[in-house]
DNA sequence: GTGGTCTAGACCACT
DNA sequence: GTGGTCTAGACCACG
C-alpha cells in the first residue's frame, strides 16, 4: 500500500498517516488482520520521525481501528469499528456532510454531481454496506 | 440568523465562523446581496476578538463569497462562488468525501443511510441545483 | 495544589501528573471551573519536558476532567465525567478492586480494616455521592 | 483453573498471569500447598514464551506467594504473605484505593454502590478475614 | 527488535 | 503567550 505525505499541508502529518491507512482498510489495500509495519520502519519509509508515526498508531488504536500487540507490533482490527453511540456517529456525519453539501452547493456542483461522486466512491470500497 | 462558537473545539473560531455563515447561505437564513453585521458589532454580539471576526471575513472574501465595500460593509454574494477550476473544486469534494464515506463505512454505518442523509440534508438547502 | 512526580516510578510521569489532578479534584483542591496552569509553567514548575504535560492534559481532556480553551488554557469541567457507558465504568471498577482486594487478603489485611480504609478515603472527598 | 490472557493489553503478560495467579489463590480456586504447572507446560498452554512464565513465576516467589522447589516445581504458599511491614502494606493499599475511589467519585458512581462491590468480592473470597 | 516514554529545542497557528 | 506539532536522539520494559 501506498502512502503519500504532504509536508507543506495544514493536516498534521500524523493525522495525514491515520487517514491514509484508514482509507486503506476501507479501499481493502489493508486486509482486517493484516500486520502494519513498524513505527520504526514506517518512520524511516516516510521520512519522518518515529513519535508521529507512534502518534498516528496510538490514535488509530484509540479509535479501535488497530490493536498492538506487544509481540508482533500493530495489526489491523475488524470493522465496524463501533463507537460509543450509534446515533452520535451519525449525527456527527450528518454535521460533516452539511457544511461539505453546502460548500459543494455553493460553488455550483449539482446535486446529481454530487450523488454519482458518492457511487463512484462506494464502488470502489471493499467493505460495502448496502 | 443564529451563530453559536464552541470554545473549546478543534476547529479555530474563525473556521467556525466562516462555515456557519456558508452553512447560512446554503440554508436560505442568509440572503445573497444581504448586509453582515460589521466586524466589530458580530465581535462583541460573539464576545470574541475583532481580529477573530476580521479573519473569516477576509477568508470569505477571498473565497469570493461575499463582498467588502468600505462604505456598506460586507454583503454576502450571488452563487456560485466559481473557484478558480471547476474540476479542481470536484476532485477536492472527492477528496474529502473519500475519507468521510470511508470512515462511515469503517463505523459500520450502511451506504443506504449514508444517501438517506444527504438527500436529507439537500431538502433543507435553498439553493437547489438538480 | 501540591504536586509531585516520583522520577523513578513505574508510572509514567504523564500518568503520575493526570492522577494527582484527578486526586486534587476530588478531594476539592481543584474545582470544577477552575483554570489550571500553563503546560510551560507546570513544565517549569515540575522541572519536566513541557510535551510530557502535554500529553496528561490531552489525556485528562480525552477524559472529559478537563476542556481546553484556545484563548484561556486547560479549566477543570464539571462531574460527573461520564464514560460512555455506566455499565462498563461499573464493570472495570469491580476488576481494579477484585485483584486489590485480593492483594489485601492474602497480605493478611483484615476486611474490615479495608472497609474503614474506605470510609476514611470518602470522608475526604468533597464531591460526595452517598 | 482457567488463565485467559490479553495479548493486547498494556499490562505486561507477566503482570496478567501474577495478578490471575494471586486472584485464583484468592478466590479458593488455588489452594495452599497446591502443586503449579511447570514453566515450560504453562508457556506451552498459553502459547506465550516461557520467559514471560518464567519472569511471573520469579516475581511470585519473591512476594512470598509461592516456593520453588527445584525437585518438585512451584507450590502455593501458605497467607498471609506478609510484607516487610503492615503498615507499609496498609499505606500501599490506602494509595491505591485513594485514586480508585477519586476515579469513581467522578465518574458518579455512588458511594453505596462502590460498598456494595466490595462486599460482593469479599463474599467470592475464600479466605477471608472479618 | 518491538512499542512506550522522555528530553531539549524548535516552529507554527490561534487569539 | 497559548497549545499543537515535529524532530533527533536516547533509554527502558517487554518478549
Amino acid at each position: 500500500m501506498l502512502i503519500s505525505l504532504q509536508l507543506d499541508s495544514e493536516v498534521p502529518l500524523y493525522e495525514q498517516l491515520r487517514n491514509q491507512i484508514v482509507l486503506g482498510i476501507a479501499k481493502g489495500q489493508l486486509k482486517p488482520g493484516e500486520k502494519l509495519p513498524t513505527v520504526r520502519q514506517l518512520a524511516e519509509d516516510l521520512g519522518i520521525n518515529s513519535m508521529t508515526v507512534n502518534k498516528a498508531y496510538a490514535l488509530l488504536k484509540q479509535e479501535n481501528v488497530i490493536r498492538i500487540d506487544r509481540r508482533h507490533g500493530a495489526k489491523v482490527n475488524f470493522p465496524p469499528y463501533k463507537t460509543a453511540d450509534d446515533a452520535i456517529a451519525v449525527a456527527e456525519l450528518e454535521q460533516k456532510l452539511e457544511l461539505i453539501i453546502a460548500e459543494a452547493n455553493l460553488e455550483g456542483i449539482a446535486a446529481d454531481t454530487f450523488r454519482s461522486i458518492c457511487e463512484r466512491i462506494y464502488s470502489n470500497m471493499t467493505v460495502k454496506r448496502v
